[in-house]
DNA sequence: AACGTAACCAACCGCCCAGCC
DNA sequence: GGGCTGGGCGGTTGGTTACGT
C-alpha cells in the first residue's frame, strides 16, 4: 500500500554500474556469498540498494552466464518453450544454460518475436495471424523468406537428430551423419513426464503448404554453412573469459571492462574451486554443443527433458497436452509446416 | 559530417509470493 | 491469522550504439 522502492531512500545510487561497483560487488560476493541482498550494499561498501545488486549479480556478474550471440538451438529452444510456457522467461532461462532470463525477454522482444510478426505468426500465440501471409510466398518480403527458409533448415536439424536418436544409423540426407550417429551413442535420457518430450513425440500429419518454387533454396549443407557464418557461437563465450581476453562478440561489454584492469584482474583471478565440478561439466558441454549444431539440438531437447519435469505445474502439463491436441488438429501450425517440408532438391549454391 | 531513426540491452519499477515473526 | 520483509519475476524505460539518409 503506497510501499516505497527499496531504491527510494536518500543516497542510493541509479544508473549504469561503474567498473568500480562491479569490482565491489563481485569481491564481495566471491569471498562471502551475498547472503541478505538488502544488507549486502554497506557491508560491499556500495551505495546502492540490495534489490540493484541483486540484479546486477544475476544479470551481467555471474560467473556462470554467457554473452553473445544465440545459437540457433537456443533460439529454436526460446522458440519452442515461449510457445508452451508464454513470457515465464525465467521458467524458459533454466532451460538455456548460462543464459539468464533479462537476456532471453531481450533477445525474444527484440529479434524472435519481430521474426515470427514477419512470417505472419503471432508471437503471442504461435499461431498464424488473420492476415497471415503464409503460403501466398510471392508476397512475402525478402526477410521474411529467408526466416521461413532458415527455420525450415533448422527444423530439418531437429528432424535429423531425432531419426538419429531413434536408430544410430546414419541418415545420408543429413548434413554431418557421422555426428547423429555419435549423438545417437549417447547415454539415453531417464525416463520422465515432459512437455518437450510431448512435443517431440507429436505426430505431424499436415503436408506443406509452402510453394517451394517460389523459394530460395540453398542445400542443407550451404544453408547450415550460411547459419552457422552468421549464428555460430564459440566456446569462449564465457563473459569473465572475453572480459579477460577483451574479445567478446559482444564489443561494448568488450570496451567496458577492457577500460578496467583491476576488473580483468580479479576476473582472471576468480577462484572457481567451489564450483569446478560443475564449471567443468559446463565447458564440456559446451565443446560438445557449440562444437557440433546437430549433436547440439539433441543435447538441448535431452537436457530439458532432465530438467523439465520436476518444476512445471501440473497446469503448464495439462496446458501442453491441450497444445498437442491443437497441434494435431490445426492444420497451418507453423512448426509443423516447418518440420514436415520435405527436403528441397532445388537449392541454390551460393 | 551531421542528423535522424532503429536496434539493442542494462537497469529500474512494481507486483507477487513465500517465509518469518 | 495477519502484517512485514526479502527475493523473484515480468514489463517497461531510457541510454547507447549502429545504421541510414
Amino acid at each position: 500500500m503506497g510501499r516505497h522502492s527499496c531504491c527510494d531512500k536518500v543516497g542510493v545510487k541509479k544508473g549504469p554500474w561503474t567498473p568500480e561497483e562491479d569490482r565491489k560487488l563481485f569481491s564481495y560476493v566471491h569471498q562471502h556469498g551475498h547472503g541478505s541482498w538488502r544488507a549486502l550494499p554497506p557491508k560491499a561498501g556500495l551505495r546502492r540498494c540490495g534489490k540493484s545488486c541483486r540484479l546486477r549479480w544475476i544479470n551481467y556478474l555471474r560467473p556462470d552466464i554467457k554473452r553473445g550471440k544465440f545459437s540457433l538451438q537456443e533460439e529454436q529452444t526460446i522458440i519452442q518453450l515461449h510457445a508452451l510456457l508464454g513470457n515465464r522467461w525465467s521458467a524458459i532461462a533454466s532451460h538455456l544454460p548460462k543464459r539468464t532470463d533479462n537476456e532471453i525477454k531481450n533477445h525474444w522482444n527484440t529479434q524472435l518475436k519481430k521474426r515470427l510478426s514477419k512470417m505472419g505468426i503471432d508471437p503471442a500465440t504461435h499461431k498464424p495471424m488473420s492476415h497471415a501471409l503464409i503460403g501466398q510466398p510471392k508476397h512475402l518480403s525478402h526477410m521474411a523468406q529467408w526466416e521461413i527458409v532458415r527455420l525450415q533448415a533448422e527444423a530439418r536439424m531437429v528432424r535429423c537428430s531425432k531419426l538419429a536418436s531413434r536408430a544410430p544409423v546414419s541418415n545420408p540426407n543429413c548434413y554431418h551423419s557421422l555426428l547423429l550417429t555419435a549423438a545417437a551413442a549417447a547415454p539415453p535420457p531417464p525416463p520422465c513426464l515432459d512437455i518437450l518430450k510431448v512435443w517431440k513425440g507429436m505426430t505431424w500429419t499436415k503436408p506443406p503448404v509452402v510453394d517451394n518454387n517460389d523459394f530460395f533454396a540453398p542445400s542443407d549443407h550451404n544453408m547450415l554453412m550460411m547459419m552457422t557464418t552468421t549464428t555460430t557461437t564459440t566456446d569462449s563465450e564465457s563473459a569473465f573469459l572475453n572480459c579477460a581476453a577483451g574479445n567478446t562478440a559482444d564489443g561494448k561489454n568488450s570496451d567496458y571492462y577492457g577500460q578496467d584492469d583491476n576488473i580483468n584482474g580479479i576476473l582472471m583471478e576468480h577462484d572457481n574451486s567451489s564450483s569446478i565440478l560443475q564449471q567443468q561439466q559446463l565447458e564440456d558441454r559446451d565443446m560438445i554443443t557449440d562444437n557440433h549444431p546437430i549433436i547440439s539440438s539433441n543435447f538441448m531437447m535431452s537436457t530439458s527433458q532432465n530438467m523439465v519435469a520436476g518444476d512445471l505445474p501440473t497446469s503448464v502439463l495439462c496446458a501442453a497436452a491441450n497444445d498437442v491436441l491443437f497441434f494435431e488438429d490445426n492444420k497451418f501450425n507453423y512448426w509443423s509446416d516447418i518440420l514436415n517440408s520435405p527436403p528441397m532438391d532445388n537449392w541454390p549454391v551460393f
